[in-house]
DNA sequence: CCAGAGCATATACCGGGTATACATGTCCTA
DNA sequence: TAGGACATGTATACCCGGTATATGCTCTGG
């Protein structure tokens, strides 16, 4: 529902159409989530059906403008005051991968750890490049307004999300390596990290 | 598309039909992300349609039974051996909230900050409670085989990562409130971050 | 005997996300 | 100046992930 709120959330600043959407979304969050135009149309419609916003009219240009509404403004309000993530985490697939490959016979579970963090390095490489471009592109000092509205201050924090969970991927995976290196020496689960084959029939039921 | 790859490998091991394949999953994934038992026959049936998979009758008990074909096997190969994540990392929801929450005026930036830094502790605690359980509940030294293939190391794990996770996201949110003092102390940026309301009309044309 | 619970399969439905169609206007260039 | 490339702008078709629900079946307890 992130795009339904961000969107929610822009037209509440101001009434805008759906191109001026996504180039105000796409401001704030950079490359890092493309937004695909169709969503933003299909999602206009959705936030009208629902009485969160509702298109008025053309302005000169012809663009269908669209208005955010009063339960539209109490929506965003409970979307920013209420925390975000404590009931279902939406699905790792890292995660799940991982805990595939532990399980089921004829993974190399070491191979695919290390593949996985040159990966992760080789983007957290990228993201500090993105970073520096940023900080170089940024206006040194704008002093009283520099009319980007703190775009550029939030792609910053976006960029360093992605830093902060990139980081904590790999601290993940040299822990699942130590920890799969002591199952393997103590006497705990020795099986698996390794091909072995004849697993035993063992069904739900 | 991790549901889809996880039932391939889980056929890979062995075939299963649909019931005994989120059961399958859910053992290795815990209650983290609850497998819904529709998504379990869709993915089935569009395995079956791209030729990874196929319904081979019935067993004893009336069950229908599937079966990995050598497409899948290939398939489930390239999945283990392809790294995950360089292209285009999921939306992050909190992310771009406080993406949103930096650059539209009115909202209070410390209070989500501090708000969801509350919540991602609770979680945390939750999760090593769930540790402890998880711990409790392992078979102390199972000597050859408990019989689990290793499903309680894969659920451990997997919370392991949510661990991970959620402690990357709190020093996320602290660096945020230090970098926004420092920008509310500095020149730069010194809107937003405090409701202020006239917002200039900046629109993307 | 039957009410409820777990097992098992199947389908309807919605939202997220991508690709694409289509139309307009602008700008560059051969 | 005609035409091609390209950005703007709206709309729709389509697939996949995910949830809820319908429908049987078997087993068990009161």
């Amino acid at each position: 529902m992130s795009v339904k709120h961000a969107l929610l959330a822009l037209l509440e600043q101001q009434p805008m159409y759906g191109y001026q959407l996504r180039a105000e979304f796409e401001q704030r969050t950079g490359t890092t989530w493309p937004l695909n135009v169709g969503q933003v149309y299909t999602t206009l419609t959705r936030l009208e059906r629902d009485g969160l916003a509702f298109a008025d009219g053309e302005d000169g240009e012809g663009h269908v403008i669209y208005r955010i509404t009063d339960a539209g403004r109490d929506e965003v309000a409970t979307w920013f005051t209420t925390p975000v993530g404590r009931t279902q985490p939406p699905r790792d697939e890292l995660a799940i991968k991982l805990a595939l490959a532990v399980t089921v016979p004829g993974v190399d579970v070491g191979t695919v750890i290390q593949q996985q963090r040159s990966a992760t390095m080789a983007a957290l490489q990228d993201y500090t490049r993105l970073k520096r471009q940023a900080a170089a592109g940024a206006v040194p000092d704008a002093g009283a307004d520099d009319g980007s509205g703190g775009a550029d201050l939030a792609w910053s924090l976006v960029l360093d999300s992605l830093v902060f969970a990139a980081e904590a991927e790999i601290r993940w995976l040299d822990h699942c390596e130590s920890r799969l290196r002591r199952a393997a020496a103590g006497g705990v689960g020795r099986r698996n990290a390794r091909l072995d084959e004849e697993a035993p029939a063992r069904g739900a039921r």
